[in-house]
DNA sequence: GCCAACGTTGGC
DNA sequence: GCCAACGTTGGC
């Protein structure tokens, strides 16, 4: 999942361990689709996107799944949307709460460089979407290189 | 700040 | 249903 670490980062999860975070204001059907399919116990790594360190920051695990997003809405929220109702709700929202703070942040360049998500989105040019499926591979490939840079 | 790429909107 | 115009994303 795609964050800009100024509204919501790797260390906001950090600060508060035993808290959830609401992940709401996805409005992009097809990464509403992703988290509507995010189980209780699924493992999500987190991308800080937009901002001077970009790539992979860490870990969160989904500690409940897809329920109304209430910002649709909320008027005086930006992510308020006119169209959706009570009724006939859009929009979708999970919790996640901390798992792992890498010691640095995975950049984009290492992970396109070693090729450890080859065929994700997240390396392709153009992708803007904001949450996306991990394969197993791709996940094994991130922590162990990960681990491998720490030490 | 730039700008390519993308998703959405809305007139027809 | 098409598609031009527009707003947004996000790396650089």
């Amino acid at each position: 999942m795609k964050t800009e670490p100024e509204e919501c980062s790797i260390d906001d999860f950090a600060n508060s361990p035993k808290s959830t975070i609401m992940w709401d204001g996805v409005r992009n059907y097809q990464a509403r689709n992703f988290m509507r399919q995010m189980q209780v116990g699924d493992t999500v790594l987190i991308y800080h996107s937009s901002c001077k360190d970009i790539g992979i920051a860490g870990i969160v695990d989904v500690t409940q799944s897809a329920f109304d997003d209430p910002a649709q809405f909320d008027p005086n929220s930006d992510y308020y949307d006119p169209k959706s109702t009570v009724d006939t709700p859009r929009w979708s929202a999970i919790r996640l709460s901390f798992s792992k703070k890498f010691q640095q942040i995975l950049s984009l360049q290492d992970i396109k460089a070693n090729s450890l998500m080859p065929e994700s989105p997240l390396t392709q040019k153009g992708s803007r979407l904001s949450v996306m499926p991990v394969t197993d591979e791709e996940f094994s490939a991130v922590v162990s290189y990960i681990r491998k840079k720490i030490c």
